[in-house]
DNA sequence: CGACACCTTCCCTTTACATCA
DNA sequence: GATGATGTAAAGGGAAGGTGT
């Protein structure tokens, strides 16, 4: 987990609070009046978030393509919205991890595209030809094409997928003693794993299925696992972000505080002076008139002095500026 | 066109396990 | 070595949207 000052760039419309923040902490970027060192205080987090805006700059999905894309349902916590489970062009940049070998079926090259659109069709039917570094791929083979034969007659696909992983499961862990039992195995996954997904994870913080049965392949994990990890990876993101909401928030709180002491012993102030004044100092709100001259709302009893004031030439701006009236007297 | 069932994906919560101090 | 804290993979359930009938 990656914690990343943002200064800027909150271009998107995902965190609102960032953008928030990024406009109190940003001077350049609005007007910002008072307390910006006060609350100059933003932490975005730098995950997932910018990825899908380079994504789809480099391939934005046609018009049609968008007309397709199911609402996007998935969102944090009041304005922050993760990105939409979109489908486009598959061009990740998926950084190969070193544990598949040069020479395997799937390691060690880049896939286009367009090679990878291809290698997902084939999914379709799944045949899960990466043998992990040691596996029994032969057994676990043979075990899925036993039970893909169901394949056709399930339609729920995470009963697919499941019984994906189960087999790959024994494919994959090494412990094959656990075939049988129920009792699920937890199994870290290794660094080289964790940050290929993590990788991903900044290019797009949720997966289709295609992205997801391409990271599965990648990384050598079952699709399921990958689905999961993400799941987990947006949750603790989300926490994150309600920890800096939180942090945010307790400053601002300060700040508030602050800022009423100070005026509330101001206002102490006012009226000490105020009792302290000689009674005839002290000037009668009962009524207001109108300076004929200047057009301004004086007190009466404040008037002689204003008038003064004015025919001096001194400032009255602490007079309130009021539209013409017809009448010279209000009450 | 609305109702309904089904599927899929997501989030949230909880559980279980691994790791570390 | 036992133990509690922490991190995290995984499971389960509900909500919401899409799709077909």
């Amino acid at each position: 987990m990656e914690l990343a000052l943002s200064l800027g760039d909150n271009t998107k419309k995902q965190f609102s609070f960032l953008e928030m923040n990024s406009k109190i902490n940003n001077p350049s970027a609005s007007s910002t009046s008072t307390s910006d060192k006060d609350l100059g205080f933003c932490m975005g987090l730098d995950v997932a978030f910018g990825g899908h805006k380079s994504l789809s700059s480099s391939s934005s999905p046609s018009a049609e393509d968008e007309k397709k894309k199911p609402v996007p349902r998935a969102k944090l916590s009041d304005g922050i919205r993760v990105s939409s489970p979109v489908d486009p062009p598959l061009q990740l940049q998926l950084h190969f991890p070193n544990w598949l070998p040069e020479n395997s079926p799937q390691g060690g090259r880049m896939l286009s595209g367009a090679a990878m659109v291809a290698e997902e069709e084939e999914e379709a039917v799944p045949s899960m030809s990466v043998s992990p570094p040691d596996s029994v791929t032969s057994s676990f083979q043979l075990d899925f094409g036993i039970k893909s034969y169901g394949y056709e007659r399930r339609s729920n696909k995470r009963d697919i997928d499941d019984e994906v992983e189960r087999s790959a499961s024994r494919a994959s862990n090494e412990d094959n003693d656990e075939e049988n039992g129920s009792t699920r195995k937890k199994l870290r996954l290794s660094k080289d794993q964790s940050a290929f997904l993590e990788d991903s994870f900044k290019e797009h913080s949720t997966l289709n299925p295609k992205q997801k049965i391409a990271l599965a392949k990648q990384s050598n994990l079952r699709p399921r696992q990958v689905e999961v990890w993400f799941q987990n990876r947006r949750a603790r993101t989300k926490l994150k972000q309600t920890e800096v909401d939180c942090e945010y928030l307790k400053r601002c709180c300060e700040s508030l505080t602050e800022e009423n002491r100070r005026l509330q012993k101001e206002v102490k102030e006012l009226r000490t002076l105020k009792t302290s004044t000689p009674f005839y100092m002290q000037l009668p709100a009962t009524t207001l008139t109108m300076c004929p001259s200047c057009e301004r709302v004086a007190t009466s009893a404040a008037q002689p002095a204003t008038s003064a004031a004015h025919n001096l030439g001194l400032s009255t701006s602490s007079l309130i500026p009021v539209k013409p009236r017809p009448t010279k007297q209000v009450s």
